[in-house]
DNA sequence: TTGTAATAGTTCAACATTAAACTAATAACC
DNA sequence: GGTTATTAGTTTAATGTTGAACTATTACAA
C-alpha cells in the first residue's frame, strides 16, 4: 500500500532524476515571483518583456517558443501586455501573417529596471552550487532538453 | 537593442542554467503528455493519483507539496478526482482538520495500469545521460532545490 | 494559374491556477 | 480554562492555459 515504487535501478534513476528536475526548477522559479508580483506581471508577461529586451522585436510564434506556452495562450499575453502599454504589435511587411511585437518605452523601462533584481535573485540561488557545478548542470540539462523521441 | 544580455560572468552562468533548467524540466513532462490527455486527466491529477498509489493516502497539505500547487488547487483537483470515482476523502479521526484521500478500486487501476508505461517515457527520455550523468542531474537539483533564501 | 499544403495568429470552451479571505479544528501558553 | 496563534482545508474572483477549430496569408507543385 504505502510502499514506495520499486522499479528497475534504470528506472528509479530516471524517475528520481526527474522528481528533482522539477523541484529544482520550481524552487528557482518561486523565488522569482515576489518581485513579478509586486510588478503586477505573471511569469509569462515577464518571461515575455524579458525576451524583448533581450532578443529586440519577435514575433508571437517566437515568444511562444521561448516561454514555452502555446501560440493560443500567447494571444492573450500579448494582448494584456498591450492593454498595459507596455507592448505594441504591428503586421510584418513582407509577411503578414507575422505580428511583431515590440516594446514600448514604458514596457523597455520596466524590464530594464526590473531586470538586475531578477538576476541577482537567480544568481542567490545558484550560489549554492560552485560555477564548475552550475556549468555541468547547463549541461546535463541542455542534453536533456534537446533530445527527441 | 537585439542584443543578448551581457551581465557578468556569474550572472550568464546562472541565468544560463536557469533556462536549461526549465527547458529541460519541461521538455521531459512534454513527453508524458500524451499519454496523459489519452485518460483524460491533467498533469497535476496524474500526479496526485501517482503519489496515492507509491505512498499511499494522503492528505490534501501533503499532496499540494507533493506535485507542487497550491492548496486552494488541490481543492479543485481532488474534488474532480473523486468526481470521476477514482479517489474518496475522509476526516481523520484523531485530527478533523485533516482530509485523507485514498485511491478507490476504480483508481488504483487506472494509475497502476498507467504507471509503466510513463516510467518508460521518462527512461526513455533520460537514455540520451549515462547513469552516472543521470545521478550527478539528480544531485545537483536536488541541492538547488533544497536550498533556501 | 490553380489547387493543396503549410504556417501565423485568433477565438472559444473548458478547465487550471493562484492569492487572499475565510471557516473549523487543534495547539500553545499564560 | 480561556485567549491567542497555527494549521488544514474551502471558497471566491481574477486570470492563465490549453487544444481544437477557425481565418488569413504564403509556399509549393502540377
Amino acid at each position: 500500500m504505502a510502499t514506495r515504487y520499486d522499479g528497475t535501478a534504470g528506472e528509479l534513476r530516471a524517475l528520481g532524476a526527474f522528481v528533482a528536475l522539477q523541484r529544482a526548477a520550481d524552487s528557482v522559479e518561486a523565488r522569482t515571483q515576489d518581485e513579478i508580483n509586486r510588478a503586477k506581471l505573471t511569469q509569462s508577461q515577464f518571461g515575455v518583456l524579458e525576451a524583448l529586451l533581450h532578443l529586440g522585436p519577435l514575433c508571437a510564434k517566437d515568444l511562444a517558443r521561448k516561454i514555452l506556452r502555446s501560440k493560443g495562450n500567447l494571444t492573450l499575453v500579448i494582448e494584456n501586455l498591450e492593454r498595459a502599454g507596455l507592448v505594441e504589435r504591428a503586421a510584418r511587411e513582407d509577411d503578414r501573417r507575422f505580428q511583431t511585437v515590440t516594446l514600448t518605452r514604458k514596457g523597455r523601462a520596466l524590464i530594464a529596471g526590473m531586470f538586475p533584481r531578477h538576476a541577482g535573485t537567480i544568481v542567490k540561488a545558484f550560489k549554492i552550487l560552485t560555477a564548475d557545478e552550475q556549468e555541468e548542470l547547463r549541461r546535463l540539462c541542455r542534453k536533456l532538453g534537446k533530445a527527441q523521441g
